[in-house]
DNA sequence: CGTTACCTTGAATCTCCTCAATACACGTGG
DNA sequence: CCACGTGTATTGAGGAGATTCAAGGTAACG
């Protein structure tokens, strides 16, 4: 097996073959065919071992490398030429970060670990052959495509039209929904890798203000958010802050 | 026989074949092989005609459609429970609409019709065919998407980020700019068929301050815009006010 | 000619921002 | 071991920016 990548990849002489992926055996994503499974098995060329804090993908730039989370958190984030920040969304473990790379030639958001992260890589060039010969997985491509259009609708949503305290809800209510498909919930607490600076660039007010309406919600008895971890304590207070949500009906693929 | 179609299908008597679309002609647009422009000949089922207000889709529903804009401006839309609207996009010819439709089981927005609108009309069921047998249109469709998603990625960092004027600027340019790629525009002016409301749901502001924010733009000289019709008077105002933007560097595919 | 939809403007109020200062945890070097 | 810097969280105060309420104007339309 040829090992010619840069960055501050660590050589990791054990990586995970997709056959025992421990995201396989969650429920949230659908299952593969044996062929599909080794066609991924193929496709994938290696695994990337990042630091918390490390750029994954810069604005503008490009990549012959396309990655999915295997384990750890990323965001992704634009920025306006005098440093203010919007976070688009979280990466985490099953998630695409490159895709756009991958088909425009050039990505149109940042990405950054948020904490240490381990990528799987993907050969961008070995794209089309996917779509040639596995039409199944060629679906699952444009399915989670769509599914971040969805999430980022969502987020659009929340950004324009709810109020402060509505937004904090719907943003830990969703981080909290998807460390729970992922198995990362221990009871209604999971861990949560970012400072309320990040919270505050997701939805667009300042760290002040942030820090003050999180002040009110955490009185209303609504969470904890102590250190790294957060409890849900309320969970029907933020859903009523929050409202009812659309998702898809069909169940989410994994490469 | 009378020609009214309304809000029905219709088999339209003279449906635009492909092979005619006027569409195909704009440089905008990627070149089809003779190959490819017979399947989406065959793919194509109709044509919709719909009056400016018709809702095209609900969100929370489904539809055995999936639809094209080929004349006219519709615009996507999400609402709270209480009336709140953020538009979400809008769609030009060339977009599709209803993609999610298709590949999630449900749609996670609504879309209305903001003209009289065309749209061409593929069964739902044929896009599996497409995936299969060809290749080069199911990356399209996955370009599209992910386009999209770019989209929103910049209003979401327009809402969260930019002030009132920088954000009127951005979505005044963006579709300044889409209409020019479409042949729309006549010199630097262009009909933008939508209400001061439209605008002030699209930025995540009140009517009224929306209303008097443009008020400024226009005393500072940016843009007239009168009736239906907005002129660009000086485009590098409005350019200073939003700062650079990526585009994608692969040419736009087309069904 | 009255209704409706849209645009415009002023005034009062509230939300959110910026500035500024403090507090705490952590790691580093002296 | 402590002193110090750094990153993060917290809080108060004053002001800019956005909202709501209210009223009036204009153009389109049946």
């Amino acid at each position: 097996m040829p090992k010619s990548k840069k960055k501050s990849e660590t050589k990791a002489p054990v990586a995970t073959p997709c056959s025992k992926c421990p995201l396989r055996k969650l429920e949230a994503f659908r299952k593969f065919t044996d062929e599909e499974l080794d066609f991924v098995s193929n496709f994938k060329s290696g695994e990337l071992v990042l630091g918390a804090g490390t750029t994954i993908f810069s604005e503008g730039t490009n990549s012959p490398h396309l990655y999915t989370v295997l384990t750890g958190w990323a965001f992704k984030y634009k920025t306006l030429e005098d440093g203010r920040r919007q976070v688009l969304n979280f990466a985490m473990p099953g998630d695409f970060i490159g895709l756009q790379a991958s088909i425009f030639d050039v990505i149109t958001h940042s990405v950054e670990a948020l904490t240490d992260v381990v990528l799987c890589v993907f050969p961008r060039e070995k794209l089309w052959t996917l779509y040639k010969k596995h039409t199944g997985l060629a679906f699952d491509v444009t399915w989670l495509g769509a599914h971040e259009e969805s999430i980022l609708g969502e987020y659009l949503m929340t950004v324009g039209q709810r109020r402060a305290g509505e937004r904090i809800a719907f943003v830990l209510l969703h981080l909290y929904r998807r460390a729970q498909q992922l198995g990362l919930a221990r009871g209604n607490s999971f861990s949560l890798p970012m400072t309320q600076e990040h919270l505050a660039d997701t939805i667009g007010f300042s760290l002040v203000h942030t820090n003050k309406t999180l002040k009110q919600l955490r009185k209303m008895g609504a969470f904890k958010w102590t250190g790294t971890a957060l409890e849900i304590v309320d969970e029907g207070k933020l859903e009523a802050l929050v409202g009812p949500v659309v998702e898809p009906r069909m169940p989410r693929p994994f490469i």
